[in-house]
DNA sequence: CTAGTAAGTTGTATAATACAACCTAGAACG
DNA sequence: CGTTCTAGGTTGTATTATACAACTTACTAG
């Protein structure tokens, strides 16, 4: 868990409460978090990784799940970007195949504590065995959470701005291969496509799209679990994401 | 470089400096702020508003231009979307037709007087009369901007992001119906596309394209500057922006 | 009344996807 | 060692939104 490390007032602190103004303007400068939408693909599933509120302290919504992330920390991370990188490190012990922006939320009752703000990415890695994990941090399907209804916070509100935003790109976008590890083979990747975008998409289509990007590499055939071995491709290097002229149909 | 000093250990705080620790956390707060990219099409041209940074006390990039903005005023802005409509309309008198999050920067050296970061919006009003707008503030053409090539802060790579955003987005949305005044003729419209993307677009296309979206109301025919009055044109009540399925390919 | 121009229409072509039928390489079985 | 089953992979025609080009229309100017 480590990070976030409980109050420790600083300055003479005291007294009255917040001595938090700050120095340029007069204003008092808002907390300032970065939040993760780590999400996994593993058989017909979505998941995103969450982890529980510390029942500490005067933390607020102890127990409760939220996303991981914490406040920036303004001697270590260099930059929003790099604390992302680092608290998603931190969880998950690997690098993201892709981080993305969602954006930024702020308002004064977000956070108890005060006027927050906090920035939020998403991110894509493949599936990450439970057992690697952080501790306190757990993959939870996507479906799950949203019937849950209730998340620390207002996390609820930006776990869903992630999974639009996933979704939509989806529609339109080589993301799902950031699902993945390589070697992959079409089906697989086409089978991730339907699992976040919960429809069936039409085989040939599928393939024409995804091989006429020319954005992956053949990389041999591979034995699948299925009667026939399947081309194995992974993403060109120095690829970036692909946007495709048009949206898939589904097809079911 | 300013920014980032090393340690600060907390508690003491110390020698001087600041003592803006933060509360909850042992974390020190950064500099928040909130900065917009106006914009606004008049005859052939995109335009932007800009400001000039102030000449006094410790402010920095004095006399530099720079995008509209400031810190966030935990006091009486309710959140970071009021923060931003309060200096859009602080700037210009008016509201706008449209308001979107571009993203938010952060990092130890984008504002030398620490670690800050800022939330991008960007706006879409109708053009307003110099004469109107708020001092110091003035229409810079877009074009004009990038070519001197030189902002106060990082203000140059947030307003490329936002005009990236902007172009992206006009494209494949009915975005630029928010610039014009309504009543406004469909080859009005087609025009503004067409400046903001620097391309003729094709008409029959182009009005296929849009009616068929059906997000317009006919206003009656207008007179205009040119041989035959056309049918003038408001975006219905309550119509949220359109995303068309293609997007249109230059023709000239 | 005629010429000129921008508004608006019409008809065929193209590109990317939709849909459906088909072929193929291996596994499992007898 | 052939038959059957299954998922991988291909092929061919249909559909849809836009591309392109030619056209008609309503006005103004003179």
């Amino acid at each position: 868990m480590a990070a976030r490390k409980k109050k420790s007032a600083v300055g003479s602190a005291s007294a009255g409460e917040k001595s938090q103004k700050i120095a340029p303007s007069g204003f008092q400068r808002p907390l300032t978090s970065v939040d993760l939408a780590i999400f996994a693909v593993r058989d017909d599933t979505l998941y995103v990784l969450l982890v529980e509120r510390p029942d500490v302290d005067d933390e607020p919504f102890p127990d409760q799940p939220a996303l991981p992330g914490g406040f920036v920390d303004t001697d270590t991370d260099e930059n929003l970007v790099a604390c992302a990188s680092r608290k998603l490190f931190e969880k998950t012990g690997v690098d993201a195949q892709y981080l993305e922006q969602v954006g930024s939320w702020g308002d004064a009752s977000r956070d108890p504590r005060g006027w927050s703000t906090t920035h939020v990415y998403f991110a894509l890695v493949a599936y990450v065995k439970s057992s690697e994990l952080a501790n306190q941090s757990k993959w939870v399907a996507v479906e799950q959470v949203i019937e849950d209804g209730h998340m620390a916070f207002d996390h609820l509100r930006l776990l869903t701005a992630a999974i639009d935003r996933l979704r939509s790109k989806v529609e339109y976008t080589s993301l799902p291969a950031y699902l993945l590890q390589a070697p992959f083979t079409l089906p697989q990747l086409q089978h991730v496509y339907e699992v976040i975008l919960d429809r069936s998409l039409d085989k040939s289509s599928f393939r024409t799209r995804t091989l006429s990007a020319n954005y992956l590499e053949e990389t041999g055939l591979m034995k699948v679990e299925a009667p026939r071995p399947a081309m194995g491709y992974c993403i060109k290097p120095d690829q970036p994401l692909v946007f495709f002229p048009r949206p898939l149909k589904g097809n079911s």
